[in-house]
DNA sequence: CGTCTATTTGAATGTACTCAAAAGCGGTGG
DNA sequence: CCACCGCTTTTGAGTACATTCAAATAGACG
């Protein structure tokens, strides 16, 4: 049986339900545990649930033309993790998901969110209000890409994410950065 | 009398609005008119308002400690454009707005969209679905800084906003793309 | 028309990459 | 429990991409 404690505490971050609301939420809500390096999305494929991370860690990435993945976002615990654009309009993803270490996680279906938003107003609000912060967030991170070196960026990852770097290969992290394995251990060198 | 055509197709695009709600939204929409290179938003300010761009550019962007400035975005006509973080929290901005033309605006202050959801709960989903959107367009924004090129992305921009080259001055779109003025002119002269 | 800023051009430099090889580490099976 | 295999990380050398600085040219606007 899971427990619910991480993601009602998540909800409350935004939106405070009561019980009946509540036990709607967990009526709907569906559970799911992965292996390491298990995948949960891939691309082309339709994102038919959004996932809440309660244990563990995934990471949304692609695979270019030549075929190397390029991550786009971790998400550790209380993280929310799903291809938005596919989810929300129900059209292929273009990202894959899948799990940097054994993973649990709850989620919402497409139908069932939608049908929440109808018996739960307040998760449109939560949500709204959660696709705004992962906005920010993104828009804060380009502005890193486009404006600090790799030395700099990698700081601030450290600072986004803390304790994941001990958890996850580096290689991960150099795919996060936009630089080469090859590059981050020069970098991990000079700094210490 | 502003002419609310566009920013009344741009709500059409994701919910359907009857003649009451749309009177509700009219009245408390507000219209503004921006000079080039005037300021809409200064960081560390509170982001008051969400605009909509009627007619015209902006552009959001900061400033590093350096003082260069970065662009993180571009909004020509339909687009958007707020700190989404400071509009949705009303904490100070991280982002300046500002014209890059003579613009025209529509905007909404926080409490009368805040009131608006109450009023007219359709918007709620309409602002979910946008900031749902932004975040996919930024996430795909990530994906390619950090996995092509500043010619590639030269290209993508190019497809992004058509038309946009044409208007604006290309220190702007260099900074925007990430990289030095003098780059993307060699990088122009190579793509013909 | 003149002034101010933006863009172009060129040369030298620095940041990050590729390729290759060695070293380290984790899991599996004997 | 140790040896081996496969994968990740490190190290080194040479290269490509992008930057800085400086000067010349072009464009925008009062």
């Amino acid at each position: 049986m899971p427990v619910f404690e991480n993601i009602l505490a998540n909800f409350a971050l935004h939106v405070n339900l009561d019980a009946a609301e509540q036990a709607c939420i967990k009526s709907v809500l569906q559970h799911q545990r992965l292996k390491k390096n298990e995948i949960l999305l891939e691309t082309g494929a339709t994102c038919r649930n959004i996932y809440f991370v309660d244990k563990g860690c995934l990471r949304v990435y692609n695979r270019d033309r030549e075929g190397s993945e390029h991550n786009v976002l971790f998400c550790p615990e209380n993280w929310w993790a799903a291809d938005m654009t596919s989810f929300s309009g129900q059209v292929p993803a273009y990202y894959n998901i899948a799990a940097l270490e054994t993973t649990e996680l709850f989620y919402f279906s497409y139908q069932s969110l939608e049908q929440l938003y109808i018996d739960v107003p307040k998760m449109e609000r939560f949500f709204r209000i959660l696709a705004q912060n992962g906005f920010s967030l993104y828009q804060r991170r380009i502005n890193s890409i486009i404006s600090r070196s790799a030395e700099e960026r990698y700081l601030q990852f450290q600072h986004l994410y803390p304790k994941l770097e001990q958890r996850i290969a580096q290689k991960q992290i150099a795919s996060y950065l936009g630089i080469t394995p090859v590059f981050l251990s020069m970098i991990r060198k000079r700094n210490g």
